[in-house]
Formats: structure tokens, C-alpha cells, sequence
DNA sequence: GTCTATAGAGAGATAGAC
DNA sequence: GTCTATCTCTCTATAGAC
């Protein structure tokens, strides 16, 4: 686990310190390009070191990999029922923008999507686990959000998963421009403000006017 | 320039069948993993054949570069003046989305979309390429066309350059999807009807009723 | 658990014969 | 313009001493 990584004051392993370090390095240069010679010198260690903590690199990346995917929204929908989502409409849907640009601007969940972004195309697993995440954690539950929002006569009528879509497409657009320019360090100021307009957007597409 | 690669019963000069192994193979495995090796393997010469025609790998990736973002809409939004487009409403936004569904399925722009993505985090040119041209050929002459859709009293009074995005993510993102799968070689067809559905929804949002 | 040393594969690129 | 041969570098991974 990566998780607690951050506790501060805690003696690092250097498993946990290789792990650290590829984490890094694969968010930056790839899996390809994060070599085990860079991660053991970010480590501190020979490069056969690394082989007393991990059976070879890819079992390195398969750490990494378990938590792509585990982190941004996993208890969003679980925090609250989903009927008192429905309920509260609007905010709710600003909530939800709110907690996909806190993970855009914060560094760890900032790393793990650039790792899927860069091996989106060359891993197989990390493909699946992308289409299916969002669907699953995304579309899936927003329609759901979405579907009883209709139902509440909050929204107007509409295919609840096709609506997912539309709200959800734009947020991922943003986060991928965000993440873009901040790699080369550039502004982001614009943009950081669409997350709100976005919602802001949407709501005046789909609400129903009293 | 690789556009004349089709041209059928073109005896191809070797330098054109290392572009076209190159793109293909970059598409696959990427910058990195298209090695020259393989390439030279694909035309069917040995790597220092190679070099005859470029000064390194790099000049191949350059020339590949080149007719990334050329494609797709250089001409869309030329063939036409841009009032005539306005008029044209929700037609007008069909056919903008048929153009992307068109690229999205189409091999040599499916190739070269995968080239984007899997160089975006890698190589800054892809990335400032990347960005600029969502930015100038959709975005902003989008942004363009609904402005002037605003002033016709066709569409409802937003910020236009938002609701470009808005009216774009989503067909990037449906682009990306199906990309994708085809990796795999995976279903789309329940995504490929979502361009339409997308443009329906959009308008249904926007359009004011008479 | 870390080190040195090394194996073995694959990468980009060049020299020189034909 | 293509070939063979070769150089040099970097990569993943292992053996064996401490």
C-alpha cells in the first residue's frame, strides 16, 4: 500500500522507498523510461538491492498499479446515501466537480494520472482498469444520481447515463489540460475556474425551471 | 508528407515505407518502443539502411510529427464561411461531430491520435501541439460559431468559449473511449452512436424554442 | 539486506566495402 | 543506397562475497 506514505515521522523501508521513488519516476518518464537504475539511485541503493524487495520491475509497476484507480472517489458515493445526493441537486453536483479538481491539483493523485495517461495505450491492465473505473465509479453512479434527480423532478427528463456522460466528459477534458500544463509548469489559473462554470453549465442545460 | 502515401499503384521510394512502418509502429509501441531495429525490419533493410534517409530517429519522429494535428479539420471550417455555418444551427453541430467520428474510426487518424496520446506526457512539442490545436481549430472557432449562433437567437446567451468546451469534451472523450477498445479490438458499437446522441442532448440544451 | 561483478539482450549510430 | 561489421551505451537480472 501506498497509502501511508505520508505519515510523517515514520522510518521509510526501502520497499517503501523504492516504491516512492518509481512512483515518480514512472509519472514522469513512463514505465519504460523509470528504469531500475533510476530508481535505485533515487533510492540511495545498487540496482540488486532493489531484487531483495521485488521479484523483477514489473512487480514493481503491479504496486503501483493497485492503487490507480483506488483512490479518488472510492468512498465519495459510499460518505452518503445516494437518495440524499439526488436531494440535493446542484450541490450535489458541485461536490462532486470540487472533488475531481482537488485530486487534479493534489500531487499524488496528480502522478497517478499521468502514469494512466502514459501507459494508457501500452498496458492492457491499465486500460481495462481506466474504462472500467470510470464507468463503474463515474457514469454509473452519477446516472444513478442523475436518474433519481429526474424522478424528483429536478432535471428534465433524459437517458441518465448519456447525462452522466455529458457532465463528466468536460471534467475529465479540464483535468487532462490542467495536468498538461502543469507539467511544463505553465498557468493554470484560467482553467482552475472551469471546474464551478462547468457545473454552473450543465445545471442551466438540464435543470427544470419552477 | 505522408498524404500521398495512398496514392495506389505509387511505387513507394524507401524512405517512404520507413514513414509508413514508423507510423505504424510508433502507434503500437510508441517513441521508445519502435526501435530502429524494428523499423528497418518492417521495410525490409537493414537499420543502417536507415540513415541514409534520416540523420537519426528523431528526424522521423519529426516528419511523423508534422501531420499530426494537420488533418482532421484544417479544411472543416474553411470550406465554408463561418456565418453560413451559424445559420445552419444544429445541422451545422451533426456534421462537426461526423467529422470527428469519421477520424475517430478512420486507420490513419486513428493511428495518429494514438501517437498523441501516448507521447502527450512524454514530448512537450506533442504536448503544445496538442493543445493549441484543441485549442485554435476546435475551441475557439467552435466558440465562434455559437457566438454567432447567440446573436442569430438560435441557441440561449452563455460564455461561448465555454460552451465550445462543453459541446467538445464530450466528443473527445467518446473519441478516446473508442480508441481504446479498438485497441483491443473490442465492441464500439454502443459508442458509436453516441456522437449523435451527444449533439441531441447538446442541443436540447442549448436551443431556445421559438 | 546490501554490496561488487558480470552476464546477456537490445538500443542508436557509424565506418567502409560493394 | 544497401550491405556487413562493429562500437558504445543502457537496460534487466543474477551470482556470490560480506
Amino acid at each position: 500500500m501506498l497509502s501511508n506514505v505520508q505519515t510523517s515521522k515514520t522510518i521509510k523501508s526501502t520497499k517503501e522507498k523504492i516504491l516512492e521513488a518509481a512512483l515518480e519516476l514512472i509519472s514522469r518518464y513512463g514505465y519504460k523510461g523509470a528504469s531500475v537504475r533510476k530508481i535505485a539511485k533515487a533510492v540511495g541503493v545498487r540496482e540488486s538491492a532493489i531484487y531483495n524487495h521485488f521479484k523483477n520491475k514489473d512487480e514493481i509497476f503491479q504496486e503501483i498499479l493497485k492503487s490507480l484507480f483506488s483512490s479518488d472517489f472510492s468512498d465519495f458515493f459510499e460518505k452518503k446515501p445516494i437518495e440524499e445526493n439526488a436531494k440535493k441537486g446542484k450541490k450535489f453536483l458541485m461536490e462532486y466537480a470540487a472533488t475531481v479538481k482537488l485530486a487534479t491539483f493534489d500531487p499524488k493523485h496528480e502522478k497517478l494520472f499521468k502514469i494512466v495517461l502514459l501507459e494508457l495505450m501500452q498496458n492492457k491492465e491499465v486500460r481495462e482498469q481506466f474504462l472500467n473505473y470510470f464507468y463503474d465509479n463515474n457514469i454509473k453512479k452519477l446516472s444513478h444520481v442523475l436518474f433519481l434527480m429526474m424522478q424528483e423532478g429536478l432535471i428534465r427528463q433524459s437517458d441518465p447515463m448519456l447525462m452522466a456522460r455529458e457532465f463528466f466528459a468536460p471534467l475529465f477534458y479540464l483535468r487532462l489540460e490542467v495536468t498538461l500544463l502543469r507539467v511544463d509548469e505553465k498557468s493554470t489559473v484560467t482553467l482552475s475556474t472551469m471546474f464551478e462554470k462547468h457545473v454552473e453549465f450543465f445545471w442551466e442545460s438540464v435543470a427544470v425551471r419552477a
